[in-house]
Parts: structure tokens; sequence; C-alpha cells
DNA sequence: ATTATCTATAGATCTATAGATAATGC
DNA sequence: ATTATCTATAGATCTATAGATAATGC
């Protein structure tokens, strides 16, 4: 044994990446405490000394795998570069994506987890807005419609991948792949006031509760 | 006690009614087989004469989830109906269907879960198929591409309600889903030919292997 | 006689805690 | 003295099986 502060720091992080790639290959439930304290180089009764319950470390594996798949992400689309959403989709909706889950998008591998688990929902609200955010400002229109815009191209490139990950059929798995990258192109691409003709702007300064 | 055949099979579909349900509420990993069997009715010692393994159950629970969401949607977009995508969208992305996992769609509420359990991924394809030809029935473009198109479609659905409930401010959620209503829209509003200017036939009858 | 279901239980998890060990750090 | 980690274990699951019970169905 024999155990500085920093080698505890170190430690934490440790237990955070195996969280956060087992959580996204195999789900919150899919892995123990054991198994991910032994593949951190550690036994399970330190646990306890790092997080409260198994919750918390939920919770921190969820901003965690989110923050990682953001890096992943923004690595392969500079902040400064041309076509934004074509690098964006080029990076997204590939096959190397779809078979790395461990390490990919938490949108896409964790939304339905964290919508079972009260203890990750407020992270992954927080990760989900700064990547809608990101997103949105690839796009073209008005300012205010982005982070909606941003919204819904990340539920069609998520939603993609995990269905292209539960699918059975290589080719129909690769189809999906391509078919969602056309139709979020088009989407972008359709005249403005065409879309926009059903929309109703929501009064400024009147925030409806619901 | 004191059952027939025919109790044995309508207590087969109590089971299997009842874990479809669940499984989509919870997760396959998210209930226990007692619990299970508790609320169909029965208990846990009958369980294995009805299955051989809680695997088999996935399998025919996924099947039958997948069916009862299709129900579910068809019931709301009548087969013969004007402007069905329309209609689609409107059962769709609904805060009700947000709002009730365990009856609604199992590509949105299982696609993850079937990704990562071998045992359901065949039944998952199956259904995703069928779906997505239903669809792609009411998209205009090319026949060939139809059922490609009505895949993308369903990936963002699925995505927008899988993140929608996962989320943790109810404003956020209905956005999302109005959102990615906006967003299909458009993408099968825009001008055939802009769209297809990429895209490259592949040749019949050379099916490509991966 | 067969069988649909039940009660009871074995054996394998899994989370959380208790107490020991061997360093760190005042 | 404090603490980061370890070994060991309690108590609560969970799947699967064994054997009993009370009907069905030939």
């Amino acid at each position: 044994m024999g155990h500085s502060q920093q080698d505890k720091a170190a430690s934490h992080e440790r237990i955070l990446d195996v969280a956060a790639r087992q959580f996204r290959k195999r789900g919150f439930d899919g892995v123990g405490l054991a198994a991910l304290m032994d593949k951190a180089g550690l036994t399970l009764g330190g646990f306890y000394k790092h997080f409260t319950s198994r919750d918390q470390l939920v919770a921190e594996a969820m901003s965690h795998a989110l923050k990682n798949g953001r890096v992943w992400l923004q690595d392969k689309v500079p902040p400064d570069g041309s076509a934004p959403l074509g690098r964006l989709l080029n990076a997204y909706l590939t096959p190397e994506h779809r078979d790395n889950a461990g390490n990919g998008c938490a949108v896409a591998a964790l939304a339905v987890d964290a919508s079972r688990t009260p203890a990750a929902s407020a992270d992954f609200n927080a990760g989900f807005r700064g990547f809608a955010d990101w997103v949105g400002g690839m796009l073209d229109g008005p300012e205010d419609e982005k982070r909606a815009r941003g919204g819904a191209v990340i539920c069609a490139m998520a939603g993609a991948i995990a269905i292209a990950r539960a699918v059975d059929d290589p080719r129909l798995s690769d189809d999906i792949l391509k078919a969602t990258r056309r139709l979020i192109e088009n989407s972008q691409k359709h005249k403005p006031g065409a879309g926009a003709r059903r929309r109703r702007r929501r009064p400024v300064g009147r925030a409806a509760k619901r």
C-alpha cells in the first residue's frame, strides 16, 4: 500500500474513466462496482472512500462520459473549419463510432439509461444543452432557433447510432447511418420560409411554465 | 390451482404483456422475474414452464413490445388517410408518448437495451425493418429509397423521444419534440435533385459483404 | 398419468460496511 | 494521527431448480 492524496486523486479519475467507458458500453446496470474497481486497478473495499453511493458514481460518470464524448468529437471538428455540419456528420455517423460505444457520444449510449435513473438526469440535461449549443452554432438560421435546431440534429444522429448498434444486419446498419446523414443534410437545405411557415413566435419575456 | 392448457396460453400472453411493458419502462435489467410473474398474477416457480431462460423471455418480449408499439401507432395513423407523415409525427412526437414509455414505441425505448443483449438483436432487427417499410410508404421519392428514408425518419423520431425522456427540464423536453418535428418535415420538403446530387447508385446484383 | 402452478431453496451475484494494514503528512 | 487501500463479510437481491399440490384430459 502507501498512497498520497495525489494518488487518491489519480485513482478517482481512473475510476471515473473506467465507469464512463463501461457504462456507455454496458449500461448503468450492466456492470458491478467490483468489476469497475478491478479495471481501475483497485479493490471494491476502497470504493466508498471515493463515492458515497453507487448513484453518486453514476452521476459523476454521466458528466464524465458526456465530456469525454464531446472531446472526441471536437477533436474531429475544428472550431474554425468550413462546413462544420458536414464534418460533424462525417465524424458522428460512422461505423467506427457505432462499433465503439465505450468511447463515443454519451447521448447516443446513455440517454435511455439516464431517463430511467434519476441520479443521472440533471447531468445529462446539462451535457445535452451544451452539445446542442455547439451543434446549433454550425447551422444557418435565426439565432434564437439555433439551439433547438442543434438539439434536433443531435436527436437524429444519436437515434441513428443507437439503432444502427441494435440492428443485426450489417448492411442495414450501414444504410441507417447513410440515410440519416441525407435526412439531416436535406433538413438544413430547404428554402427558408417554407419551414418557418407554420411556426409561431413565442412572445419574449412571457416565460410559459408547464 | 387447477389450470387448463387454455389457462396456460392466457398466462403466457399475460407474462409477455407485462414483460413488454416493464422492459420498455425499466429496461431489460431493470426488473426481475419474480416481480414480472407477480404482476402477471403468478409466482416465480412457474416461469420455467413458459420459458427456458430469462433470455428467451427477453427475445419474445422484444417482439411483443415492437408489435404492441406498432398497433398503438397504427391506431392513430389510418392506412388510407391523407398526409400520413404528418399524422405519424402528430402521434409519435407527443408529450403523451414521451411520458408513457411502457406503452410506446419499442424502438425508442429498447434500441440501446437490444444493442447490449444479443438475445434481442434478431427480433429487434425484424421489427425495425417492418416499421421502416411502413413509414417509408408514407414518403415521396423513388421506391427503392423509401425503406431507407423511412428508417432515417424513425431514427430521428425515436432519438427525440429517448432524449426528451432523459432531459430534466420540461420546457427543453417539449422543445426537443417540436424541433425534431420541424427537422423531419423540412427533410422531406426540399426539391428533389438537390439531395440526390451526392448519391451514387449501388449496382444491382452485386451484393457487397461487410 | 400428465401438467400448470405453487412453495422452498441452492448458488451466484451485488451493494455497503467493518476492521486491518501500511503508507502519508502534520 | 490520519488516511488510502485492502481483505472479509453481512444482507439483499436474482436466476434457476426440486419437489409438492390440485387440477386437466386421455
